[in-house]
DNA sequence: CCGTAATCAGACCATTCGGTCGGTTTAAGG
DNA sequence: CCTTAAACCGACCGAATGGTCTGATTACGG
């Protein structure tokens, strides 16, 4: 049963890689994600980084995969909740507002940031967050509540206003004032 | 008549490194925003950035007042229009908008985003940030219209919505989407 | 006119950066 | 068992970084 094959020993190291990557991201911002770092951070040789991702490049578009993959995987999990029927758009909100806040989400908006300015992060994080929206979308949705699903432009509308949401609490955090935001978004729409 | 006073001379090589500050921020990012680019930028000598900046922090520290200072300039010289009893709160929030947008504003989310990992940044942004946002309320604010003008409330809720419009926008921009999104907000609010 | 301080110039420095490279270890297959 | 390839190691490299330092130039008060 112990997984202790050559290819799952790479994978492994990738995955501590990336996580390393994320790690550094959230805690020094993408100025400071040096590859010296992010290796420190990993607790893997210089060696072994350069073997998996050859450039620094290449390390932040497998760091924008990681963490679309992850963001998509605490949506689901949350998400479970639905299928039980339990209700309205609220819950739908505050779900995708947990996705939109906290560690991971701060991540991917140092890339994000980053993306403007540099071609090939830009070239994989604008189809990846496309699919990931794609994905957030039918993992919110469910069969037959027509009345509380969410359609394609209030999804949009609404990651806007958490996207703001989340960069001004970056330096300004107010929970009161978040609470406030979501809840008028919520009773604009009756 | 001509300013050739020492001071001013002075003055002006300042004003020249801001300026080409704020060029890198927009054009290359923070990341890559490093004190060569920016003497070159300016066309000003190692020693001469050194002695009005004597590190990297102080430069974006001065930075960061530089694009506030902008900001409000930009936003005044906008907002003669509201003086003449020209309306709304259509108006106001268009004129927000404006300055919420733009090179100007692009230089400062990445001063933002850098705020949060630089603790030297952070403590210039924030206080910076809070008094910016006083100025906008009272260069929007014209006495006697207390039905147009905004409340403190209603003014932090719209910088957030136009703050998620404008990092969106910083990957896809969808001027349909932007429109809607002001829309919906003047709409929700009667 | 002179001294002094501000402004500017650019050579220089230690450090860190991303990336290369030769060699070793490990696992898989015939 | 032996070959082969993937995984890994760490010394090494040139380039770029933020910052220092010595002098030159400029402007201005006394």
């Amino acid at each position: 049963m112990s997984e202790h094959t050559g290819q799952e020993r790479g994978r492994r190291t990738r995955e501590r890689l990336l996580e390393a990557t994320l790690t550094c991201l959230v805690e020094h911002g993408f100025a400071a994600t040096t590859m010296q770092r992010v290796q420190s951070t990993a607790g893997v040789s210089r060696g072994a980084l350069v073997h998996h991702y050859a450039s620094m490049d290449e390390l932040l578009v497998g760091a924008v995969h990681h963490v679309a993959k992850r963001q998509l995987e605490a949506l689901r999990r949350a998400a479970t909740s639905l299928e039980e029927g339990s209700t309205g758009r609220a819950q739908r909100v505050r779900l995708l507002h947990s996705v939109m806040s906290g560690p991971l989400f701060l991540a991917g908006l140092e890339l994000w940031m980053a993306a403007r300015t540099n071609p090939s992060l830009h070239d994989a994080l604008v189809p990846a967050e496309r699919e990931l929206g794609r994905q957030i979308a039918e993992a919110l949705t469910v069969e037959g509540a027509d009345r509380a699903n969410l359609t394609h432009l209030e999804l949009d509308e609404l990651l806007i206003t958490l996207r703001g949401l989340a960069i001004t609490s970056v330096l300004r955090p107010d929970p009161r004032l978040e609470r406030l935001a979501i809840e008028r978004w919520l009773g604009a729409r009756g």
